[in-house]
DNA sequence: GCACCTACCTAACGTTTGTTAGGTTCGCGA
DNA sequence: TCGCGAACCTAACAAACGTTAGGTAGGTGC
């Protein structure tokens, strides 16, 4: 059920997403919803809690499995793609999250910030690992570019074609060290 | 009408926009609408149009400035300065198409695709320019790659704080260059 | 065998939505 | 001055929405 409303959502965004729908796609009525959920938004309150309970178990998962790691260009290219598995492999959780979370009401977004800013926290303190010399204002536009990059791929990447999730994760991850990187040549040598 | 349209589907999408509220934010009552429109979805096919008619204006209008210039870089730079001027300094129109393409309903997007893959060709034909050592494969996953991170700027961008669109731009095209760059030195070395 | 709980159903409710038919106001051209 | 069309209004329509009250089938524990 909380499966079906992912993938709904990941469709169609929140207001058009219908508990009639959602109840016909697992065979059941509108109505016994409500033996499950308090209301409509408490259940997509579970789904996108869900979607970042994805993204934060495969984080915490590759921050454990790379405990001795010292290469700082490899952690973040497996947390990337770690971010990309959220997306594509793991159910429509996160895939709805990303896509549908600003159509939904301020109230139930309100609910669901300190999550996302738990997840936005991690990633913070990763890229100032991998990036000691990024200053603390440019760091979270730092990782805005990189959300951007990882995040948009859901409207375009195609898991069955040619280019794999790991390849994926490469060249997100070259292509946005490189570009930090020359970023910060540009500045000092001005 | 069209701007009141226009702002209320970046606020809310498309289905969470009332054709009431739309009245009400111009001082007419709903009905009225039907004097101009046949329906919402033909409204709203106006203002998803005029979202690229912007962005392709700006495009052009690049274009014959920079007729003779001759060093790429800063054409591709004046070009990402133009679509993000699109985005947040002529009016909501583009702001709405980026943000609330994706929650229209098919039939009306299948009116659209033609003008985005319009919008889209004069990109691949600009990298094409720009970047000739990219291959025909790789040309459009670089073009997303831009899109992404010119698009979601609109997330978190803000116009009034210390960093300027010029700014913004040149950011983006450095790390994008350079990003795309540095994948081709990493596979032409292995 | 009885009580009880979970999971579902039916049937309706009040509200809101896009949409329509018919009427009013106002300004411009002949 | 008359006619006409553009712009807007009122009032209602059917459909769809989230939500609720009350009822039913089947399994579990005592």
């Amino acid at each position: 059920m909380l499966d079906a409303a992912a993938e709904r959502l990941v469709a169609q965004g929140y207001t058009a997403t219908t508990l009639r729908e959602i109840a016909a796609d697992i065979g059941i009525k509108a109505g016994s919803i409500y033996h499950h959920f308090e209301s409509k938004e408490d259940l997509f309150i579970e789904v996108f809690s869900r979607g970042i309970e994805v993204m934060v178990d495969a984080f915490v998962d590759v921050d454990t499995a790379m405990n001795g790691c010292d290469r700082e260009p490899d952690r973040l290219e497996a947390h990337v793609r770690a971010h990309l598995g959220a997306l594509f492999e793991h159910g429509s959780f996160t895939a709805a999250h990303v896509t549908a979370f600003f159509t939904a009401p301020e109230e139930l977004r309100s609910a669901i910030v300190p999550l996302r800013d738990d997840y936005e926290h991690r990633w913070n303190a990763l890229l100032a690992d991998v990036l000691p010399e990024l200053d603390s204002a440019r760091l979270p536009i730092a990782r805005l570019f990189l959300f951007g990059a990882m995040n948009t791929t859901i409207e375009w990447f195609d898991l069955s074609g040619d280019l794999s999730l790991d390849g994926l994760a490469n060249l997100i991850t070259v292509q946005f060290l490189e570009g930090v990187h020359a970023l910060n040549l540009q500045r000092s040598t001005r």
